[in-house]
DNA sequence: AAAGTTTTGAAACAGTGTGTTGTCTTTCTT
DNA sequence: AAGAAAGACAACACACTGTTTCAAAACTTT
């Protein structure tokens, strides 16, 4: 039985890539990155580069991967938790509290050159979860009614997320889901409220 | 005195790449699409092209740049407007009125294929313009607070107004005006209300 | 420690798109 | 009708791509 990435030349390798990549990403963007530069600035050799990914962007998808299965990670012992225990509010902070964990990868992928769709496939992955907890308690809204008010939190949420790391993360990851909550059932009502941040 | 685009020939060839372009991104990604086949499928010369354009993301600027004018000049009578009449809801029924008069060109670039990032800038031109009447009546609330809730309703604005398109545009733009509004000033609360959509 | 396996590096390859240039033709303007 | 502007066409050097081959290095197994 082998273990996927046992050697530890290729662990080596993709690292190298990945750094490489995360760096260059931080300068231009991913359109702008080609392979050969890449190589050149990781060190290794270009035929290397395409016995691990196809293109940039198959790297990029990959990388993105680990990130979203490192937040799915997060998120499992809320699944399997106490239903009553289910809030919204645990949720949104289990996956803010994922983000802060890996704010590096986060600050190059949500950052200019980043992938602004990334963070909507995130922010999905609790969506679901969330809006079922919610719908329990407005049984006499229209689908329609309920999918575009999803709709507008969903994207709400994402834009708060990117605000706080543009901000650095400096407010903790519960105070965040906290006004989260806050605004989705206050709406501008929220700003009536004492917040400390 | 010239017009900038007065002659024929030139309105004709941006039109042609324009169409061609858009048809294309129906199809694939922008990073997919090379200049050759753009040109191809345009029937113009390649070098004509490049005296246009310098590349297929200048192209992108471009032709966004036209569709935010056409907002900005949209919005240019609810500047010039009474103080007073100026409540978000006619912004953003504004807005979202222009949005359908290209919707065209919409549901191209913000399809599948898109830019996300086309969105915030629309939506943010409408923002600034929308949180100042908010300000006025919640000068209770911090600096910060404001700033996180308006991150968070200007991302719920984009993911409305994706959801909207996404479903063809049906709902009038007064209607989903009144709705954001609605959801802004009651969060969740709006589910309760009764709305006919 | 030796043999076999896997990964990487180096170099070469044809293929394709890029960006530019120069010439000639068509179209617009006056 | 004459000059100006825009496009068509072809050619060019150049860069990156994706693949392949062979040898060296690193890892695994016995």
């Amino acid at each position: 039985m082998k273990k996927l990435t046992s050697d530890r030349r290729t662990r080596i390798t993709r690292t190298l890539i990945r750094n490489a990549f995360l760096d260059l990403l931080k300068k231009k963007k991913i359109q702008d990155i080609t392979i050969k530069e890449l190589c050149e600035h990781a060190g290794i050799n270009r035929g290397t580069f395409y016995s691990h990914f196809t293109d940039i962007y198959d790297l990029r998808n990959q990388i993105e991967d680990e990130m979203a299965q490192e937040v799915q990670k997060a998120m499992e012992p809320l699944l399997h938790a106490n239903q009553n225990a289910l809030t919204p509010i645990t949720v949104t902070a289990g996956i803010f509290e994922c983000l802060k964990n890996n704010s590096d990868l986060c600050v190059v992928t949500l950052g200019e050159f980043g992938d602004k769709a990334f963070l909507y496939r995130i922010i999905n992955m609790g969506r679901q979860l969330c809006m079922e907890t919610y719908s329990q308690y407005y049984q006499h809204a229209s689908p329609t009614e309920i999918e575009y008010f999803y709709a507008f939190i969903s994207a709400g949420c994402i834009g708060l997320m990117q605000k706080w790391l543009e901000n650095g993360m400096t407010i903790r990851s519960e105070e965040l889901a906290k006004m989260t909550e806050s605004i989705i059932k206050n709406g501008i009502g929220f700003l009536s409220q004492d917040f400390h941040c």
